[in-house]
DNA sequence: ATTATCTATAGATCTATAGATAATGC
DNA sequence: ATTATCTATAGATCTATAGATAATGC
């Protein structure tokens, strides 16, 4: 628990490490990255570099987890009666500063959060998103007939989505294609709530 | 053109690598199957698998393809003016079918999928939906906020978020999962039409 | 003395390429 | 004779593991 010398130390590495791989990820594509051009930058051995990510799908997967905190931040800050539609643009503005300058990035990040999306229950981002949903159909503004939980994974991937779309597509700015799929969420979560739809079971047409 | 004995030849090996593949890729799981393995089953030297595809992603990138053919038949056989629920349905009907089996394969076909979805401007049956959903826009059915082929994208999209949350939870079953995923994407898109969200190029709050 | 962090090395696996075989088209 | 399909081989890269070093806690 107190911060050892050895501690710093680790994290220093682990650091260079990552901010390494990220340059040559950016510089040959991630698929491309070689580690021994990684570990060249950061000064340390090739097996340094296994130490601190058992692969380089787990820096990705770091920089998942690192990108949503200055997210969940905004989200925070937010008062607890926020209304949802300023809770996702909250979310859209956060995810719009941290991606849009990571254009060649995005596709693989995203790949790679698919996994852990779902592996995560009580990963942040989303576990807040959920308490913001259940908080809005309690309020009555959105459908009961998804769980929160539920309706926060499908929101956000539905980000994800159309982050993967924006990489290859050029164009329009992220933010627009953010407040777009944000608009049609709200508006699907939001008639969830007169329509009998969304739980059917019922067999083909 | 015509069928020859060296094409008979070549798609019956290809064919077999690509059998052999999903069998060890279902046995070993995507990421620790061994092109070794493949190619043993196969009956082939190593060095022919790579012949028929660069790597182990594009057999996936493949299965994605060919899945997606009896699906595209299906929805093709709907009358041209066809409800726009009445093809969504065909198409979860479809992907349930396909997909309801291969749970372990789900999150990497669908991260493989990812990468070709925006990738292949004219595919399959994004091209089939993006048809069905102008259809429907005409119809004033649907918003005309987004572009027909932007909302093909974002179903779809959301039908893989979708399976690869299936894949991961276990409980309710597929078909259930993507018929309240269609649901909250139907209520959207209807939704967008009265509302004037969705351009948004407005910025913060 | 023990343990965490990192290095050195061996073996596994992948990737690139040169070459063999047999079908094809002239 | 030429070309497509496949094989054999060499080199690159990754993965597993044994060992070195120096910080830690007793």
């Amino acid at each position: 628990m107190t911060d050892t010398s050895r501690d710093r130390q680790r994290e220093a590495t682990r650091q260079r490490l990552y901010e390494a791989a990220l340059g040559i990820f950016r510089r040959d594509g991630f698929r491309e990255a070689r580690v021994d051009d990684i570990t060249l930058v950061a000064g340390v051995s090739r097996t340094a570099f296994y130490f601190h990510f058992p692969t380089k799908e787990d820096v990705l997967s770091e920089m998942m987890r690192r990108t949503e905190q200055p997210i969940c931040a905004a989200v925070e800050a937010l008062p607890a009666d926020a209304d949802l539609s300023q809770v996702l643009e909250t979310v859209v503005e956060g995810m719009n500063r941290v991606w849009q300058g990571e254009r060649d990035l995005i596709v693989d990040a995203m790949a790679v959060g698919l996994r852990i999306e779902s592996g995560a229950p009580q990963a942040g981002l989303k576990a807040l998103l959920a308490r913001r949903l259940e908080a809005a159909s309690a309020r009555g503004v959105v459908t009961t007939a998804l769980r929160p939980a539920m309706l926060a994974d499908l929101y956000l991937l539905g980000c994800m989505s159309t982050m993967v779309q924006w990489a290859q597509d050029e164009g329009r700015s992220l933010h627009d294609a953010l407040t777009a799929a944000t608009g049609l969420f709200l508006d699907g979560a939001r008639n969830g709530k007169s329509h009998p739809k969304g739980n059917g079971a019922n067999g083909k047409s």
